[in-house]
DNA sequence: AATAAAGTTTAGGCAAACCTAAAAAATATA
DNA sequence: TATATTTTTTAGGTTTGCCTAAACTTTATT
């Protein structure tokens, strides 16, 4: 498979789950950054090697085995990651962009020794599962902190938006994995939130609230 | 620069070293495992960039610049190896083809990070020198086996073949670097030599023992 | 020196992954 | 329903890196 396919089948898996029916070679292509045409190519031709089922104006869907196989991109991606933010110090916003190329490293036994190497984490920096070698996933319950009512408390366990921009906000304002948040209030004209994290309050916009996950 | 340049740039600095002079298409695209009409094609690239001077039918030199990328690609690849056999269990004969992947990773970060993190270590686990972020290289004086006369001592620093078969011969013996050897007797008919490593005598080819390299 | 052999370059193609522009289909609007 | 708009596909190009086959240059042999 190349580079571009295990992209391709990585970015159909995440817009299947989002938005759940066949996914638009429109949307597809601009979560690439690419063009509809070139989206319409890449279909065609892992529809071909039976990776996805796609119909002429219905839209891409992962099959199978396609789903197999980007679960284990998705795999790598997030082995990576950890190992950027737990041995080398890489900050939450730095390790995605990295992990991006090192997901395409061609070897079972490099990720099978990683993640031994890493102590068969469960999830990575930004609190996603990491799949098995097999392509299974935990399935977590999770909240958004938008969802939350006043006196509610909250784990933070992962979020939404995993821009450098978000994740340099949350970690200017010290939220973490793990962070404990408790809503104080809720402001109706804006939907902002009045949170207690630690010692300290804060509020956080409407689409920050939205972006944070929490366990209960 | 493309992964394809990269590797060009590698192989020209590696035959470089080992012939003197400059490297033929014909030479240049065995060693990489492509047709002499394609170096040919490839070198004219890299010339234009300014990576290498380039006249027809009188093969081709890096210049300084093509130099510098060229250690530092080798830099990255030697890290790699070493983080690979260090904390990943890889063996000898097991992290050069991953490695030849992970070099084209491109993050400054990455690779300074990955340094610290071992420890700024000064040689490969073949024995070869990594170059500093610069591109410096320190050189060490170093033989062959077979530059050995009977009597002579001599410690294992390296090797110049790299292939599977050979590391796995060299472990199979339990042959690694740091290890002793102490020559006993030279055959001149085949000019094998038996040695003695460790509390073991064993009979070395001379293919072997030209491409075993000691400090004395 | 003439010819043969070996090495190198040029010419013309091919596949992958992009692109733009035009055509076609689906959807929304009047 | 007819028309306009949006979405999607098709057609035809481009770039990178590879190839084969033919032409050309250099080196070796007679
Ligand atoms: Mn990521
Ligand atoms: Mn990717
Ligand atoms: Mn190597
Ligand atoms: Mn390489």
């Amino acid at each position: 498979m190349t580079l571009s396919e295990e992209n391709y089948l990585k970015s159909i898996y995440s817009l299947q789950r989002e938005h759940g029916k066949g996914v638009s070679t429109n949307v597809l292509s601009k979560y690439l950054g690419a063009k509809p045409a070139s989206a319409t190519e890449m279909i065609k031709k892992l529809d071909e090697k039976g990776l996805v089922r796609y119909q002429p104006y219905q839209g891409v869907l992962l099959n199978e085995s396609g789903e197999i196989s980007a679960l284990k991109i998705i795999r790598k991606h997030r082995l990576w990651e950890t190992f950027l933010a737990q041995k080398l110090d890489f900050s939450w916003d730095e390790i995605h962009d990295v992990a991006e190329q090192l997901e395409h490293i061609k070897s079972d036994k490099l990720i099978h020794e990683l993640d031994r190497f890493l102590g068969y984490p469960k999830h990575d920096p930004h609190g996603d599962p990491i799949p098995d070698e097999h392509g299974h996933v935990v399935k977590m319950e999770k909240k958004r902190v938008s969802q939350l009512q006043p006196g509610d408390t909250g784990t933070c366990i992962g979020v939404n938006d995993t821009s450098s921009s978000f994740l340099q906000f949350l970690e200017q304002q010290n939220i973490i994995l793990g962070s404990v948040i408790q809503i104080i209030n809720f402001q109706d004209f804006d939907k902002s939130m009045t949170v207690r994290i630690e010692d300290r309050e804060l509020i956080l916009s409407q689409i920050a609230t939205e972006n944070i996950y929490v366990r209960i």
